[in-house]
DNA sequence: CCGGGCCGTGACCGGTGGCACCGGCGACCG
DNA sequence: CGGTCGCCGGTGCCACCGGTCACGGCCCGG
């Protein structure tokens, strides 16, 4: 990204001594990485990514005192901030969404191949992302099954006129009658028929159930 | 996965003769991948794999008649369907979201690297799911954009008593006052202070906009 | 003992939804 | 070309659901 010219500058994290040697040693002897510090758990790694302004942190979940997690979230707010890679063990779907959210740029688990964990470093250190297949799997099964729930919401909608649609676009914001009256300029009684034909084409009985099928179909 | 012992059996699909050409070309010469077809749309696609039986399919999105989209929804429906790598120039959402609903397990833009394209086909071959770089950065900043408003709007949801959660998961599927308070044996006058409450305590107006916040909570 | 949540209830009223109907517009047809 | 048929948007009237108000019993902590 911002031009790492020499080697990768790597800093690994992790409370297990027999981890952290290991993924140095494949790390450090991999071709334009080198391994500048290491660290215990989330504050040493916050003192070491001082210390040596890495381009890479790999950066352990489960930790005593500072979780990874946590570590990721401060690092994160640095102003140069290194690219993560969070390792783990497990690859549960609380851990997943919470390095993502915290900003890690990688999701790797610890049985992957050294080849594969090296090539991951250059990866996020050229800006680009990393995830684990299994990882990958889930999101993947996770878009799959909501452009599903998608498609069949709007299907369900084919059969609205535009201005139903609009009304239907309307209810999905929470807006009263009063209100979607005023804003598509007419009466609240037209609004009313509008929102009856609407029931009765797709089959339901409350103004909610609309709106949640509207924002099944991504209408928000 | 059941056990690939021979070369990996590649069928290129594009409309392009000249990409087609430079796709086999460099996936032919790979090491363990042996082209076995071509086809030029979706049509000759399942013929071709029909008659080949290939382990991998790359496909382009758009060909005329048949396009990649439904000539990959008809692979998969097959006995023992080949792993399919979706190749693509531009990564819009729609594109991506209906390869995934497709059943694709890969989707890779036209300019990737030849080294990373051949690589994807064996990592698809061996189970594992392939995605850009690019791609995979979306579905990240999905999942943590998600997570992000997940959290917000679960904690707007704390200042609320038991009883008062479950009115709102009631109400978060679309129930009426009476199924409500049929459900939570009470009367129908104590569900309708109970969502008076909620009301004012998250700072709404309709019914409507409690299911939508317990919607964007994730408590569907 | 009493004040303050929380849950529950009945009476009142505005918003919501069901029904019958009308004017406008395009399609189809003799 | 005119008739007519069906669909869409719009309206008024009425029943009912949904939301506010005021009140009482319960439990807990001061």
């Amino acid at each position: 990204m911002v031009g790492v010219t020499g080697p990768i500058r790597v800093v690994v994290v992790d409370d297990d001594p027999l981890v952290r040697g290991m993924l140095t040693l494949m790390l450090d002897g991999a071709d334009g990485i080198t391994v500048v510090g290491e660290a215990a758990d989330g504050g040493q790694a916050l003192t070491a990514v001082e210390r040596h302004a890495p381009d890479v942190v790999l950066m352990d979940i489960r930790m005593p005192n500072v979780s990874g997690i946590t570590a990721t979230e401060r690092l994160r707010r640095r102003p140069r901030p290194p690219e993560i890679i969070v390792l783990t063990t497990f690859d549960t779907d609380e851990h997943v969404v919470r390095a993502l959210w915290a900003g890690a740029s990688g999701f790797l688990l610890k049985d992957t191949p050294p080849e594969q964990i090296s090539q991951a470093v250059r990866n996020v250190a050229a800006g680009a992302p990393i995830l684990s297949p299994s990882v990958t799997r889930r999101l993947m099964q996770q878009v799959a099954s909501g452009g599903e729930s998608y498609e069949q919401a709007l299907a369900r909608l084919a059969p609205l006129t535009a201005r139903e649609r609009d009304v239907v676009l309307a209810i999905a914001q929470g807006r009263s009658n009063a209100e979607i009256a005023a804003d598509l300029l007419m009466s609240v009684t037209t609004v009313k028929a509008h929102v009856s034909h609407i029931l009765t084409k797709l089959d339901l009985t409350n103004r909610t159930q609309i709106a949640l099928l509207a924002h099944d179909a991504r209408l928000v």
